[in-house]
RNA sequence: GUGAGUGUAGCUCAACGGUUAGAGCAUCGGACUGUGGAUCCGAAGGUUGGGGGUUCGAUUCCCCUCACUCACCCCA
């Protein structure tokens, strides 16, 4: 008794994971499959990288004061005494990859897409998960703000495709290591001169991350974050420029966005261009996708200096708001009468399939009107029966259960109506 | 990590502190052994999340715990 609720208790899904069932798996089948056409069309190629990285990888990459590294990552010790971590993010794998083959000296675009699980020990909650799912794009090796522009109007052709409604696209620049610090400076000093007023958690961004109060919800915090420098008024020649060619691109594109001075992104990687698209449907966790530039990355790993830009969308976030028809599958149930018409119905069913055609059959022994009592269940377009009559003559009757038709004719006569409709 | 709300059958939900915790849907069987969706009859399914307390008596009230949900934080 105990025992079953213990048993219970062990083999349910761990906390901030879930299965997809059958019934909700064909939307995401049909996501990845959108998805996949779509990169391709602008010259994207899939990149498969392990579920998990040196330790080391996320804290180089992600930035070691960031909230993924300092208190959300899956981190553990292997049998030979590594410290590994489940990915919170996908772009630090990339440009692992990347290093390690060279895939910089090949010549090829270097457009990479990816779709998988994530991992970030966060408290669930609506759109956020424990293991999560991302579509991830990444382009290497164009500085041209057309490419962030680029990538935007992806975004938005992929979300159309899937029927995504009632979007805003933010759009902001965070600068460079040239202009940044300057910006950072004048911040943190504005931040100082109103430490006191500050909640706890803005007193401590104020020396890490003073990007960061502009996140802040505390109404104190906001009307004093309000009268902060912006990031806009300190942005060096080439950040600017590079933020005025991104507005014109999306505009020649006809992207709508709205400029969004406090948009921070939460790795600490960004440079220049950040970007986020944002669904007012989808409870306090409303990003449905967001990016951004991160030029130096690559050096800083011991690379080439080839900049990138890309972005991650969350498939739990993105399907919550997707309106995606999933074509009906037509199947065919195989209503057998009798042991003998049973086998004769198994084989039947090889040739069926080989030739195509999806059919279902259970082994179970029942009459006529259990046989249809069930395929309605199923929801089976066709009926195909095998009894001694069909045996003897070698003719099977055919039922189109939507239309109550029924013909009968040799095998290859079936599977050409079936092939047919 | 912090806060709030919710836990009763597979699902959606009932039951004033008081008989053996009920209903709809779903499942299985029968009416129904060569032709479907309907209908009717029946069965199965629960330590009321778990533990403790108050009480003659707890699904109901109190405490603890766990899970889920939402929000903070953070982010996809």
């Amino acid at each position: 008794m105990s025992e079953d609720t213990a048993a219970k208790k062990e083999l349910a899904a761990i906390k901030g994971t879930r299965d997809i069932l059958p019934g909700e798996v064909e939307k995401w089948q049909a996501l990845e499959a959108l998805a996949r056409t779509t990169f391709e069309l602008y010259g994207f190629r899939e990149l498969r990288a392990p579920v998990f990285e040196a330790t080391e990888l996320f804290e180089k990459g992600s930035g070691a004061t960031s909230d993924i590294v300092t208190k959300e990552m899956y981190t553990f010790t292997d049998k030979g005494g590594r410290s590994l971590t489940l990915r919170p993010e996908y772009t630090p794998s990339v440009v692992r990859a990347i290093v390690e083959h060279r895939l910089d000296l090949e010549g090829a675009p270097m457009r990479y897409y990816y779709m998988g699980p994530m991992f970030r020990y966060d408290k669930p909650q609506k759109g956020r998960y424990r293991q999560f799912h991302q579509v991830d794009i990444e382009v290497f090796g164009e500085k041209d703000a057309a490419v962030d522009a680029e990538i935007i109007e992806m975004a938005h052709a992929l979300l159309g495709k899937l029927g995504v409604a009632g979007t805003e696209t933010l759009v902001n620049s965070v600068g460079c290591r040239a202009c940044r610090p300057a910006y950072s400076a004048a911040l943190r000093q504005a931040a100082a001169a109103r430490r006191a007023d500050l909640c706890p958690d803005c007193q401590r961004k104020a020396e890490t991350n003073p990007l960061r109060i502009f996140d802040c919800k505390v109404e104190a915090c906001r009307t004093i974050a309000a009268a902060f420098p912006s990031i806009q008024d300190f942005l060096c020649q080439e950040c600017r420029d590079h933020f005025r060619r991104l507005l014109a691109c999306l505009d020649a594109l006809g992207i709508p966005c709205r400029i969004d001075p406090r948009l921070v992104r939460g790795l600490d990687y960004y440079t220049k261009t950040t970007f986020e698209i944002v669904s007012s449907h989808l409870g306090a966790q409303n990003a449905l996708l967001g990016g951004g530039r991160y030029d130096d990355m690559m050096k800083d790993f011991g690379g080439p200096d080839i900049c990138g830009t890309g972005f991650a969308m969350g498939i739990e976030r993105v399907l919550s708001m997707a309106e995606i028809a999933v074509p009906k599958r037509k199947t065919v149930y195989l209503a057998h009468l009798g042991e003998e018409a049973r086998m004769a119905g198994l084989e039947l069913a090889r040739w069926l399939r080989s030739n195509g055609v999806e059919c279902l059959v259970e082994y179970k022994d029942r009459g006529m009107k259990a046989h249809f009592g069930r395929a309605n269940k199923l929801q089976a377009d066709w009926v195909l029966i095998v009894g001694e009559n069909e045996m003897k003559s070698g003719r099977f009757a055919l039922k189109d259960m939507a239309t109550g038709r029924q013909v009968d004719g040799p095998r290859e006569e079936l599977l050409a109506l079936l092939r047919t409709n």
